[in-house]
DNA sequence: TATGAATGAGGTTTCATTCAT
DNA sequence: TATGAATGAAACCTCATTCAT
């Protein structure tokens, strides 16, 4: 790690010049095999996939796998931590909830129905659903990261919103799963039925809002 | 074992056990390796799963599962249909509405939950959704058969108690998803996350659909 | 092994005729094995063979050598054991002693050098103790079964011939090795150094008797 | 470590260091890897030793091995020659006959087998042994350089014990390998079966010897 | 000269599928 | 029909060797 700023140090201004120490080029092939491993997990689930294709998309030989992960299950494991933690990393830089609670959670769910349905984030919720009991320190790992806390989260806006007035359901509080829900469905939805009968999560979103903070009024 | 007296049963007179015949005992057969077959796809998935740990859970050689079946996958195919079949007949063998819609539908789904919750059934449902993206026709089958009969009937019920004055939102017959959606996360959580945080299933129907009902009066 | 006789009883005399069933043709097979395997370790050592070319050797498919052992391991330990095995039978089976202790042991050493020295058996000496360190198991076998027997034996002869006078250095009891270790030396020359200087191995075992019994006076 | 202070140690003067200039320091990294590769190739035999495993021990990087040796094999058969080259030496050093033969012999075989048994040097002759067949040019050197003239060595001394009338059997002369024959076995006895009895090899020598010169009178 | 990341041939092992019995 | 021994393609993983730095 600290010898990345070992060798040559940048010199200062100037910069893009060399671009490339041998950390530097570790850690991109290091990141190239994640990426194609992200693509072969999730296209054929763990069993299935071959790291000859991991490393054949990566662009690396297959020996090169074994200089960064251990093997095939510790690859598995640590790719899922690799990628889960920058979505961590923005769930904990929210914004502070300003505006209705209702406007809050609509922005948020908006937000990450965009940035998850249809692309390799939700299809990361699929393999972590499929794969998950067949490796307990991923699900376990997800659990703790990411689903405690996201649950966190959306009881605290839920309280919020039942002090405003906004939720009349006060039991909500107990199960903010119901708030994820219909985004959980319309991950799988997509990545299942899509071709059969394609879903307005968005509309679909709005709607289940609705039912829990009623009817717009006006909008 | 027991074998030994099972060559020539029917040795007496022509007909003498016309229920033990040759048919029949090769349907015992069949049935033992789909039960057996079940059992080890759920467990680790389609492409962790061996051959061999069927045929011994199923008490036959592993020669014999290819007189049942073309090869693995056909297997695992023809294995959803007939595990799912009788869910459909259930389906259809609904009794016609009486009684309030918020009733039946309780009823209804808390029925669903009990009998899938924690049981193989609902281990077959995070089946689906893992291999799904893997086996087209099992997606399209479960869809077809179970998903957007599901589907109907639900909107069917939504569209009665829309009509009735039960339900205000009239936009919840565009996506009866709402409806089972917290059954499918509740599935899903207890194959995932039991151990971490067991979640009353039956409890969060009854959050859920007091936001689409109104909380009830008395009860 | 009771299943030889099941299938086919070998229907009385006529013999000749199918004279393989199953369980014939799988022990065939493991022996083709078992020798091939011999072959290759002795000539190349444990690291350095190849299961696949035991395979080619027998005759065998890859797989069809993990029908019969473990793993690598397991098969080159049950191998030694496996062709060791006959050899105890043999210690075993000496004639009660007979004549003079000298002429039981230049026999017994003669018929000993004759079949071992430049033959397979020899080899494997050589493979146990090259690679003992690695296997204690072998090695632990190899003593049990084969040496602490064959230092018994030796001891008992040593006392019998000091009993009878024959033999006047008594301490020689305490270390039968003594009397093998010409043998010993001769098996590990012939296949280190025979061809720069070939050794009459009868010939110094009989120099090494006259050191024990004294010189023959007619002889 | 340490090896920040190693880059440039003669930036002072030009010849500040004379012993420790780039051929020592060559020299004594060659040394390093011989040192480790024996203790490796010991332990594991040829076949199965890594280059990886050395380098570390030796404290140097991979690809420094090959700076000094063109590949593995050839590493292996000059680590040995460069290890047996002192014990030639020695035997060549050895003192100029004086007293009995008996005590020359005593001597020389004690000394050997405090310096032998249990020890790497040892290990060696059993690794020699061990390899020998697939490494003939090795068994070759240790024939020429060892083997045979401690065969020369031995036999001048039995011609001396027999003209001065110590040793009765005059065809041990031609056998010297007897003499050698059980320092062989104890080194390889307390290699495979030191942990099931161990052996006293001085112990055994002396009765040995009182075999071949006759029982100690007084001592 | 020294490094160690990268390579890829080659090894062991697994397992779906076949087929003689 | 049923068996299960046999097959061999293909998977994972290792490690001697190379080479840019």
């Amino acid at each position: 790690m600290a010898k990345a700023a070992t060798h040559k140090p940048e010199a200062g201004g100037e910069a893009s010049a060399p671009a490339s120490n041998r950390a530097t080029r570790a850690a991109e092939r290091r990141n190239a095999i994640v990426e194609a491993a992200m693509e072969e997990f999730i296209a054929r689930g763990f069993a299935a996939t071959r790291l000859d294709d991991i490393a054949k998309r990566a662009g690396v030989a297959k020996g090169t796998i074994y200089l960064h992960f251990k093997d095939k299950e510790s690859m598995f494991e640590e790719l899922v931590r690799t990628v889960i933690v920058p979505v961590v990393a923005r769930l904990n830089a929210l914004p502070p909830p300003t505006g209705s609670v209702r406007d809050l959670i609509e922005t948020f769910a908006g937000n990450f129905l965009k940035e998850v349905i249809g692309t390799r984030r939700g299809d990361l919720v699929r393999l972590i659903v499929a794969e998950g009991p067949r490796f307990p320190s991923v699900a376990d790992f997800y659990y703790r990261e990411v689903v405690s806390r996201g649950m966190a989260g959306m009881r605290a806006l839920i309280e919020l919103g039942i002090a405003r007035g906004e939720i009349r359901e006060k039991d909500l509080a107990r199960y903010p799963q119901i708030l994820i829900a219909p985004a959980m469905i319309a991950v799988i939805w997509q990545s299942l039925f899509a071709r059969h009968a394609p879903l307005d999560a968005q509309d679909m979103l709005r709607v289940h809002l609705d039912l829990i903070f009623g009817e717009r009024s006006t909008t």
